[in-house]
DNA sequence: CTGAAAGCGCTTACAG
DNA sequence: CTGAAAGCGCTTACAG
């Protein structure tokens, strides 16, 4: 950033020099841009062509700053790599198109100090809204933002120690109709490989148990805190994986042996690796919509108290 | 957007709010928040007072206008579900980090409008530079703005009647080492399988056919020109792919048959299909982090002519 | 060391 | 129908 020099351009022409050309005032400028009533034809066609020899068009970050909303609205997630936070992505966009937003974008890698300087950095932009995959830990330092107006929802995983909207999985149920799939199967022995802990891990647990208890089968605290390498040797008929990710890395523990592995979340081949894999599927690109959605009508004036809402998942058996 | 209205929320404390409450003049909150000299002590624990008891954050996109450019650049691809495109994503994000810019990005689905109309959206918005998966058709709606000083690069696949940088794999020579590999490994009937036109598979067909002959192998354009219908029913032994999707397109197809495959493009799995699928790898993180630095150079004032780099690949034969 | 004025490129609120 | 002035929230260029 040290010795940078901008590269000397032709300036940009603004409306002033437009009005000069047309031998108008500015504010006629203004209204043929805007498509104002109160032109008559000939002025506007004056103005028109004054546009057009200059190649004049319009600064809107000028025309943001005086209107006071930015038409603008970030997004920040863990990385593009991940396809299901690509896939919200997605989503998000084509709300925000719809409504002639344009999306700062940015990514943490799941660290919480850079997901603090990209939000803060795009409020400080003035962004109307944020959407957030929350990293682990406190999101209080932005209170003062939301207070301050900015709508603010959070994606994939609930915000901790903020009041606000939230869109997620229905991942209990998904857990749920995961473990009741592989029980009907008359799998005894199940295990779940995630993170040891962790918004998503946590609550796929939780719902493993309950369907362990509710299938009347024991539950093994160990074997529900699987790591890929104690799957390798693990006790286990089958196992439950909490992503993509953990279900490849499941498909390569026990590629040597015949385990059933259902992951949480499809993903491309699953059906053609051996065994084929069966999943909890949902949908990510609607979980994107449904978080736009929301932010929208909170830029509407939506002043209800903040929601929590669980896009549905289906059970895939291959 | 009709009968949208505004939460009404305190407004935000500016500058101004925040020189009257400490008693000083605008210039000299802007001197301790941009932490310039020629402040007492005294006066600037003032003004950091009023700050901290006004909850005053400096509306960056004010201070931008001011000054001239916008520390923003504009990420245009096909879609984010596209692993190839996020990963590019991933790279530019990097360097557009480390040189303090903000990112603004959309997706186009490959139409040329959507392009277009988000590329000037960015352009009004006065993004310092444009990075862009270009869509097939022309470019030259972009001509102005690359005249009035938006630096521009593109990715992946060359523009199309503008003079810009671009980079991206090196196709021909990926294509190259493909066919040579399958030659070596005794294959005669060998085909392509890509979109029927298009930059990538226009290359990597010339590659094909350069390496074809090079091994004395003869050129079949009805084999060079596959589809997935085709491919099921074709008289190969092997078969090269355009990219991801059509290799997993290919991997279906010929599942009950024994067919070589080769993918232009590393994906997950690819080692644990059965077969499993060679291919030609390269680093499209690295291809984003190039178009970043190389647009960056651009901005500090590199004004030699338009550079085209292509970024190595390689072969993992499996 | 401190500040009053002008300006970035637009729109808003008024006046004629 | 048209325009001159003020203002969005900052920085720049000067003056004291």
């Amino acid at each position: 950033m040290s010795n940078q020099m901008q590269v000397v351009n032709a300036p940009r022409p603004t409306m002033k020099d437009v009005a000069s050309r047309a031998g108008v005032a500015l504010k006629t400028v203004s209204r043929v841009v805007n498509g104002e009533p109160g032109v008559t034809p000939e002025t506007a066609k004056r103005v028109l062509g004054a546009i057009e020899d200059l190649g004049f068009r319009r600064n809107e970050s000028a025309r943001l700053l005086r209107t006071g909303h930015t038409a603008t609205l970030g997004f920040i997630a863990d990385t593009w790599s991940d396809p299901e936070h690509a896939a919200v992505y997605q989503g998000l966009e084509s709300i925000a198109r719809e409504h002639g937003y344009l999306l700062y974008s940015g990514s943490t890698d799941s660290d919480p100090d850079r997901e603090e300087l990209l939000s803060l950095a795009m409020c400080a932009r003035r962004v109307d809204g944020l959407i957030i995959v929350p990293t682990p830990g406190s999101h209080d330092y932005l209170v003062s933002e939301i207070e301050a107006g900015v709508a603010t929802v959070f994606v994939l995983r609930p915000p901790e120690l903020v009041r606000a909207d939230a869109v997620l999985p229905d991942e209990r149920g998904g857990a749920r109709i995961a473990i009741a799939h592989l029980a009907a199967l008359g799998h005894r022995e199940i295990g779940f490989l995630g993170e040891p802990d962790g918004h998503r891990s946590r609550t796929l647990r939780a719902g493993c148990v309950e369907a362990l208890t509710a299938a009347g089968l024991p539950v093994d605290q160990t074997l529900l805190h699987l790591d890929t390498a104690r799957l390798a040797s693990a006790e286990v008929s089958a196992v439950f994986c909490a992503d993509q990710e953990h279900t490849r890395a499941a498909i390569r523990a026990v590629a040597s042996r015949r385990v059933a592995i259902v992951g949480f979340g499809d993903f491309p081949l699953a059906d053609l690796v051996s065994p084929p894999v069966s999943v909890v599927s949902y949908d990510p690109v609607l979980i994107g919509r449904t978080a736009g959605e929301l932010l929208i009508r909170r830029l509407a004036g939506d002043q209800a108290p903040p929601r929590r809402v669980e896009v549905p998942v289906r059970l895939i058996a291959r």
